[in-house]
DNA sequence: ACCTACCTGGCC
DNA sequence: GGCCAGGTAGGT
């Protein structure tokens, strides 16, 4: 399942690739993954597209796109800004996978979109369960459209500060988890996560926010980046489907401590670690190093 | 702030 | 053969 250091991962290694490619060709072969705008349109304005950056926000992943046109002197200088560009808008959901491979290679089962690369490879997005979405426009746009929802501040941003987390859990009376889920309030943390920056930084996934000490408050901000950083230096976790650009397996899994883990000894004291649901999550803590 | 639907592979 | 996993959208 794909959060932020999944889809982290896979930003990088994509932008290494397909920076500078154009798309010749897109072949749409499951039109309802498409969410804006329809079918037809996403794939006639992908067709000599040229990728020019690859940028993530929260779980999203966002490919700049332009076109071969000639120079808009014109408009830039009467404006006095660039008109705004395309952005291929990709989701994963909870199965989807983009692979870059030899245009020739067999497609893995699920594949709903090849884009031919100019460079005879092609860019694939696969997805088994269609959680997953994809979109093109102008990001103002799909915001404004609703196509894409507004996010929540970036953890591992500048702007991500212990003030911004408290002013975070200040806004709900829910639980730390709910609020952590919550992609309009901190944007790319999932369960995974979640349930270890919990247990990194001694708090219960079901107490309520607005009743975390300033220690506490502290330590879960600093657990959040701490993990955050640690997975996207392991290339993310491999609990069930989540697969790189080359379909290699991530390495975070194997240092979780507390996600999947009900049941479990603690990895830390021993004691029978718990699993719940707290907002609709399969959620596993540690009684005793969790308060 | 909560509930359910979406979707399918994998498991009992 | 039925249930579970869970990110998100949409409804109440």
């Amino acid at each position: 399942m794909p959060e932020l250091p999944e889809v982290e991962t896979v930003v990088r290694d994509l932008r290494a690739v397909i920076v500078g490619r154009r798309i010749t060709r897109a072949t749409l072969t499951q039109p309802s993954i498409v969410r804006y705008p329809d079918p037809e349109t996403f794939v006639r304005r992908l067709r000599g597209a040229r990728m020019d950056a690859v940028e993530r926000r929260g779980k999203y992943i966002l490919v700049a796109l332009s076109r071969a046109s000639a120079p808009a002197r014109s408009s830039a200088a009467a404006n006095g800004a660039p008109p705004p560009h395309d952005e291929l808008v990709v989701h994963l959901g909870m199965t989807g996978h983009l692979d870059v491979c030899d245009a020739a290679s067999p497609p893995r089962p699920h594949t709903h979109l090849r884009c031919r690369l100019d460079d005879g490879r092609e860019l694939r997005y696969a997805d088994a369960r269609r959680f997953g979405r994809l979109l093109l426009g102008p990001r103002e746009l799909l915001v404004e459209h609703r196509a894409i929802p507004r996010l929540g501040v970036e953890p591992l941003g500048d702007e991500f500060t212990i003030e911004a987390l408290d002013a975070v859990l200040k806004s709900t009376t829910r639980s730390v988890k709910a609020a952590l889920l919550d992609q309009s309030r901190v944007a790319g943390l999932g369960n995974i996560y979640v349930d270890e920056a919990c247990f990194l930084a001694g708090v219960r996934p079901t107490r309520r926010c607005t009743r975390l000490t300033a220690a506490e408050r502290r330590r879960l901000h600093a657990a959040i980046r701490a993990v955050l950083n640690a997975a996207i230096e392991n290339r993310g976790s491999t609990i069930d489907d989540y697969r790189d650009l080359w379909n290699a397996a991530g390495t975070y899994q194997e240092r979780l401590l507390a996600y999947g883990r009900g049941g479990l000894p603690c990895l830390r004291c021993g004691t029978t670690m718990r699993r719940t649901v707290v907002a609709g999550r399969g959620t596993a803590f540690c009684p005793s190093c969790q308060r």
